[in-house]
DNA sequence: CGACTTTGACCAGCGC
DNA sequence: GCGCTGGTCAAAGTCG
């Protein structure tokens, strides 16, 4: 990627703390764009990831950053959006083919690279443009909608879960909401380990998973998993402030 | 002293 | 069954 791309995906100024409340050294990236023969497009903002038949919501929009590309799985089928815009439309891409495994770490195991990952499971064809699913724009951002049925005999999912890639500094990304570090893992194929987070909150039982790509430490991979039963601290602050 | 991190041990799933 | 690997637990240590 050249200097000019990662001028292109930094979120904002990331010199400024105007609009990086949390962190000012981070910026957001298309990590294999180019492996798609895609051209760089203005950013979109995903407001949520809805869960479909669940009727359940990760609300997106409470990460202090912008998400390029999202990676993630319901039901033990994977998704990816990686997200599109040509100002009018939002094009989501499924990751195919789609496994009947669920996308746990043994998924993202060897894929720290996920472009790369992601090249491997595309077709040469299907590389030259992404095929349309289902996606809802709501005039202000973008949901993912995703209503997959279980297929019988396929290993039960731990719930849904879904990952984005930054380039940070830092392994932990400040998202407003606090985490307590239960284990740290080395995987396979990386020397980086894998730290493994809950959220402090009791009676919430989102998980998250953060490691450093082998292949290009400044890469990180956030892996969160369940859904919040509360709001971020960080938003119940800033509302108590207005 | 409470909250958090570290780290070795344990367990389960999976492939052979 | 066995070994490998990832995920979690829990005791001990650290920090503010």
């Amino acid at each position: 990627m050249s200097s000019d791309d990662r001028e292109l995906y930094h979120y904002r100024d990331p010199f400024s703390d105007d609009d990086l409340p949390f962190f000012s050294s981070i910026y957001l990236q298309r990590p294999s764009l180019d492996d798609y023969g895609l051209d760089p497009l203005p950013l979109p903002i995903m407001n949520s990831v809805d869960y479909g038949s669940s009727e359940q919501t990760f609300d997106l929009s409470s990460l202090p950053f912008q998400l390029l590309n999202v990676f993630g799985s319901y039901e033990g089928e994977k998704f990816m959006s990686d997200m599109v815009n040509d100002g009018s439309k939002v094009i989501e891409t499924p990751i195919t083919p789609i496994s009947p495994v669920s996308w746990s770490s043994k998924d993202v195991e060897g894929e720290n690279d996920l472009g790369r990952c992601k090249k491997d499971h595309l077709k040469p064809e299907d590389e030259v443009r992404p095929q349309p699913i289902k996606g809802v724009e709501d005039g202000c951002g973008v949901s993912i909608k995703l209503s997959k049925p279980r297929k019988k005999g396929e290993k039960r999912s731990r719930g849904p879960c879904f990952a984005f890639i930054t380039v940070s500094e830092v392994d932990l990304l400040e998202d407003g909401y606090r985490w307590r570090k239960y284990g740290q893992k080395a995987v396979k194929n990386n020397h980086y380990p894998r730290n493994y987070y809950r959220c402090t909150t009791q009676k919430c039982s989102v998980k998250k998973r953060v490691e450093r790509s082998f292949q290009d430490p400044k890469t990180v991979i956030t892996t969160y998993e369940g859904q919040h039963t509360h709001h971020s601290p960080a938003t119940i602050r800033e509302s108590l402030q207005c």
